[in-house]
DNA sequence: GGATGTGAATGCATTCACAGCA
DNA sequence: TGCTGTGAATGCATTCACATCC
């Protein structure tokens, strides 16, 4: 579909994220324009770093000026895929799964939850911010019908890997993996996993220094 | 305390995380040792890097046979830190705190919540998992009398800022931030940052190349 | 003057390839 | 023979520094 561009650094679309973020701090406060250099320090980064990134995906800023916010905004929107709604899913409704499923952050940012899934029967029929939880069997046909993107996978990591086998077979583009496990899915489909604990270690590490 | 040994690629200590994980599954099978190479490709990494990343700590293996499971597991937690028992709390007991208090997946991993924290009145003194919430102005209190070292927050967006600053007036060494906002703390505190939008924005982008 | 965009230079991380040990 | 540990080589990502443009 869109030109491969597959000459940019993973590092620099990892950022992305977090300029759309601080950029869509500075509309709030109806800042009109900000530079390399005071978007960068605002987020640790160098400012040569900055504009790098950005360069990667096309001429965003004005010499002598810096970046005008809000177009910025809509470019990396636009980068990124979130300048459209994309249909998106939650299957596994244990505490976690439930507040992933209430959480009030995803439309904003152009994820729309719109089906909720479990395997558990005391759960099924009931609602969550008003999307109904649905048995794991309909699963491929409401992808299908709802178009369903991408997944946010909270089960249990001994299931986890049937469920992403049904997901991937359903169609889905792209699965977000809270089990602390390694999916293995087929190249086309995207995955990124969240492990807490895993976090934990890592702050355990770096406070140990 | 410990020698500072500043010329391991933080690339790397992550990696250790997913080395642990995947070791403590072949210890459930009772694996007894495991290649560079078995263990790479489980994670779809090369032999050479899981060599590499484990000699930056030490020597762990044996020419000719490979890995002992359980002693480079020891090994790893000791490197880790997780092999003593590190108090944790959790504060912002929304959704996401509430489930995070609840989730049995920390303990194992050597993390264990010793106490929770509100602002809302209506949730004080309600208990998670045997353990009572508590208003903020215990917080200091609390962390140093059980010597806690590293923090979850689930806040929202706005105090997270002003909660971290009591985290670490209270001598927090580490926090793992969920609000979707750039922390700012002195250097001698870890802070690593999860963003589940964010995440989706990634997925998001790989999906649609 | 003040800021971008970008080749060139540097610095890191990964991979190669092999000596050495079980 | 099989596999580790590790210098050397490669490949990426970051930073520098400057020509260019508002």
């Amino acid at each position: 579909m869109t030109q491969a561009q597959n000459d940019i650094p993973n590092p620099a679309v990892r950022r992305l994220s977090l300029y759309l973020r601080q950029l869509e701090l500075l509309q709030k406060r109806h800042v009109p324009t900000v530079s390399s250099s005071t978007l960068a320090s605002s987020l640790s980064l160098t400012d040569a770093q900055v504009r790098k990134d950005l360069a990667y995906f096309g001429q965003f800023g004005r010499p002598g000026v810096g970046y005008e916010v809000v177009s910025l905004i809509q470019g990396l929107k636009k980068i990124l895929g979130t300048d459209r709604v994309t249909h998106t899913l939650v299957v596994g409704m244990g505490n976690l799964g439930r507040a992933l499923a209430a959480y009030q952050g995803f439309a904003p940012k152009g994820f729309q939850l719109v089906a909720l899934f479990d395997m558990d029967k005391s759960m099924i029929s009931k609602s969550i911010d008003g999307i109904k939880i649905q048995p794991m069997r309909q699963l491929t046909q409401t992808i299908n019908r709802l178009e369903i993107r991408l997944a946010i996978m909270a089960v249990p990591a001994d299931s986890a890997q049937a469920v992403a086998d049904q997901l991937v077979s359903a169609g889905i583009r792209g699965i977000l993996n809270f089990a602390p496990l390694q999916l293995r899915v087929p190249a086309d489909v995207a995955v990124r996993g969240l492990d807490v604990a895993a976090e934990l270690e890592q702050l355990s590490f770096q406070a140990n220094r």
